[in-house]
DNA sequence: GTCTTTTTTTGACAATTGTCAAAAAGCATC
DNA sequence: GATGCTTTTTGACAATTGTCAAAAAAAGAC
C-alpha cells in the first residue's frame, strides 16, 4: 500500500486524514497471468492501482483483438468508458504477469469525494495526467509509418519488448503480426 | 452566456454561488476566422468555451499539419497539454470559422476551485467526459483502413463536411488529400 | 529431457496508400 | 464578367502493408 500512497504524493498531497479515509476503502488484489480484469459485457465499477505486474487493455473488432494500452507499476488502470457511464464495457483488461493491484469501488469513491474535497481534487489532477498522456498515445499512433510508430515505442517505452508477446505489440501498433516482424528484422 | 451555462447544466448543476462566481471570471472574445487562438511555442494559460463557431487543434510534423481535433459549438477548448503543464504549447488552434469564445484563466479557475467545491467537481466530471471522447478518437484512429475511418467520420459527424475543407479531413483521417478523393470518388 | 502448442519468421503476391505532376474546379477580388 | 489563388481531382508509378501458407523458433506441459 506504501507504493500505492507514494503515487498519489506525486500527483498531490493529501492530509493524513484523506490518507487514512483512502486507505480504509482499498483492497488488495492478487490475480494471476492471462486472468481478465474486466471483460467486455461486465460494468466495471472500480479504479485499480497496479502495483506489481503487467496489463493491457485490449477491444475486439472483426474478431480480431485490438491493443489499445499497456500498464505496467505504479498507474491507475480501469475500463474507463464503463467506470464513468456505468455502461457494459467494450473494453477487456488482461493479465500479462502474475500482478498485484488494489482496488476501490466507484460508490466508495464518490462518497470520500464528498467528505473530503482533496480526494477529488486528487482525481482531478489524475485525470488531467492522464488525460495528456492519452494524447500523446492518440499523436502517436497518427505517424504515418509502422516504422515510425515501433521506433517511437522503443524510443519511449524500451522495456515493452522485454515484457509483451509481439503479437500485442503489432496489434498495439495496428499492423500485422507479419510486418511487425519485417521491421524489427531490419533492426 | 446562456449557452455557457446550459452546457454546464448538462455536466452538473451548480448553486447560484458558484454559477456567478464562474460568470465573473469568464470575458467574452470573437475571432475571425483563420485567425489562431493558440499557436505553438507559446504558454496556453486559458480554458475556452465555443459558443458560436469552429475551430481545429493541429500540430506540425516534419513540416506537414496533422489535425487532431474539430471544435464546434457548445465545447470546451484548449491545449490540454499546455493548459495543464503550463509549458509551450506544441499544439495551434486555428479558426476555421468567425467564433464566439468565452474565456477564463487557469489562475482565475483555480482560485475558484478553492472557494467552490462544486467547481472543482463539475471540471473533474468534464474531464472524464473529454477522456472518453478522446478515447473514442483514438480507437477510431487505430481503424485499419482510411476508408473505414473515413465512413466512420461521416456516419458520427456528417455535418463536418460542410463546414471544414477536405485538406484538413485528409489530415485528420492521416491520410493525403489524394487519397481522401479517391475514396469519396467511389461514394 | 521429449512432446505439444503457441509465437514468430519468411516467402510470394495482392491491396492500399503515398508521391509527383498536371488538370479541373472553386473562391475570392477586382 | 475576367483575373489570380487555393483547393480538389485525376493519372501514373513507387512504397508500404496485408494476406495466406508454411517453416522455424520459443514456451509450456509432462
Amino acid at each position: 500500500m506504501d507504493l500505492l500512497f507514494d503515487h498519489i504524493e506525486q500527483h498531490y498531497p493529501l492530509s493524513s486524514a484523506a490518507r487514512e479515509a483512502l486507505a480504509e476503502n482499498f483492497e488488495e488484489q492478487v490475480l494471476a497471468k492471462g486472468k481478465f480484469l474486466i471483460t467486455e459485457g461486465r460494468v466495471c465499477n472500480h479504479l485499480y492501482f497496479l502495483q506489481q505486474g503487467a496489463l493491457r487493455g485490449y477491444i475486439t473488432v472483426d474478431g480480431k483483438e485490438q491493443t489499445n494500452w499497456f500498464g505496467f507499476e505504479e498507474h491507475f488502470i480501469t475500463s474507463f468508458h464503463s467506470f464513468i457511464t456505468r455502461q457494459p464495457s467494450v473494453e477487456n483488461i488482461q493479465l500479462l504477469e502474475g500482478s498485484i493491484l488494489w482496488s476501490i469501488s466507484k460508490a466508495q469513491l464518490t462518497r470520500l469525494f464528498d467528505k473530503h474535497h482533496e480526494i477529488e481534487r486528487l482525481v482531478r489532477i489524475i485525470y488531467e495526467k492522464y488525460y495528456i498522456r492519452l494524447e500523446e498515445r492518440y499523436v502517436n499512433a497518427q505517424l504515418r509509418t509502422a516504422t515510425e510508430r515501433y521506433e517511437h515505442l522503443i524510443r519511449e517505452s524500451p522495456h515493452i519488448i522485454e515484457r509483451v508477446p509481439l503479437g500485442h505489440i503489432s496489434s498495439y501498433l495496428g499492423i500485422s503480426p507479419e510486418t511487425l516482424s519485417r521491421i524489427r528484422s531490419r533492426f
